[in-house]
DNA sequence: TAGATTGTTAATCGATTAACAATC
DNA sequence: TAGATTGTTAATCGATTAACAATC
């Protein structure tokens, strides 16, 4: 567009530079990177940082630092850099977490008791408020004071509790079942703990937690 | 090599078909999800798939099942397939987990309680033999009867126990300064639960399970 | 043999990095 | 202004997919 050696401007209607370019997944990921160190910044008083900054401190190319940024507006200032606690807003609104989220849990085991317990949630607003499990007797106050249903009053209790997403930590037989009772409530994103593919629509957005390929994959660079 | 419309073949050596290459990391974890899937296929006494059909079980393309394979040998039949027992084995081997590996846990917190309690991991070969914690009260023995040591006897525990790997589940505050500790033992794989970016020598890999970031990222596509 | 499917090369696609005019 | 750093285009790199001869 502004390139002036190009013979036909009028032609070349350029890339849309507004939210129109579909966003990588690993563009938002590393969003959410960008936001912890310049949380970090903003504690030590740190007013601006530039890409290049930012960069080393996670192992980035700077230019896919200003990329990235890119795909959602201009943040920075020529010749200075970014200020820190506005890119930090802007990152936490544009990936949606400067609000308090509401998640539920669906089976409270061995791994599911310790998502109950884990503060790194409530430090990024989200709030697990309700949780299910396939055992009545589990029935009741959980960790944290979050109570604790059985899963046949899933639907209910999901509307009740205005649950936003939720996290999937049952056993592997049940997952398949429980995820398509999940999207036919109209939950769209699903944290999944169990090792098992799951199927749902296209609207659904699945993220996979696998502690098993992770360690798998890890063990193949053993020495 | 092999085309005959190649005016000169000499000239052309062709790709290495070994080990040669540098594999992908994406590859690394594609296998393993193949032998998820095998596994499953040989409990139901399966005992050929496809390219095309394994590919159709995880949404890979067929060409990329091929090809992620043909990185380390030549496992198919044309015409028939993959049998189905032995290109577990085959890929079980390349991921070095057809035998039992010797893992340690640092940090018995919820998080950790959760790692030493599931049972996903002995079903894949890996063993938690020993867990530490910074906290002197933990000491003794934990779930699943695992002996928990205070942090001051690392070295000399993960030496005794012969662990090959670790799983990193500390406060962030402490996690570098036993990262360090680690790599001076000869660690060289590290799964790391904490939200923070160790640095480590480049000998050393480190794969990490972000809890925040899945959440972080999740929400953006939310509705 | 005819049909099916592999292994592998070439083409495509997408993401990362380099380069630099614009700008503070 | 001179120096620094952005936003953005173009070049590079790497990974995925298509295509097909080889082969069972």
């Amino acid at each position: 567009m502004s390139n002036a050696k190009n013979p036909d401007p009028e032609q070349s209607p350029s890339q849309p530079t507004g939210a129109d370019r579909r966003i990588p997944e690993a563009v938002i990921r590393r969003l959410s990177l960008y936001s912890r160190v310049l949380q970090v910044l903003e504690r030590q008083g740190i007013e601006k940082i530039s890409s290049t900054e930012l960069g080393e401190r996670l192992g980035f190319n700077s230019a896919q630092v200003r990329k990235d940024l890119a795909y959602f507006g201009q943040f920075g200032v020529p010749g200075f850099g970014y200020p820190v606690q506005d890119l930090r807003n802007n990152i936490k609104r544009i990936l949606g977490t400067d609000r308090e989220i509401r998640v539920a849990l669906i089976g409270v085991g061995h791994l599911g008791t310790a998502l109950l317990s884990y503060d790194g949630f409530r430090k990024q607003g989200f709030l697990i408020s309700v949780a299910f499990d396939l055992f009545e007797n589990l029935e009741g106050v959980g960790a944290m004071r979050v109570p604790i249903f059985h899963i046949n009053q899933l639907e209910r209790r999901l509307e009740e509790f205005g649950v936003e997403f939720v996290m999937l930590a049952v056993n592997p037989e049940a997952a398949q079942g429980i995820a398509d009772r999940l999207t036919a409530t109209g939950i769209s994103a699903i944290l999944n703990f169990v090792p098992v593919r799951l199927r749902v629509p296209s609207k659904v957005r699945v993220h996979d937690v696998d502690l098993a390929i992770e360690m798998e994959s890890l063990s193949f660079y053993l020495k």
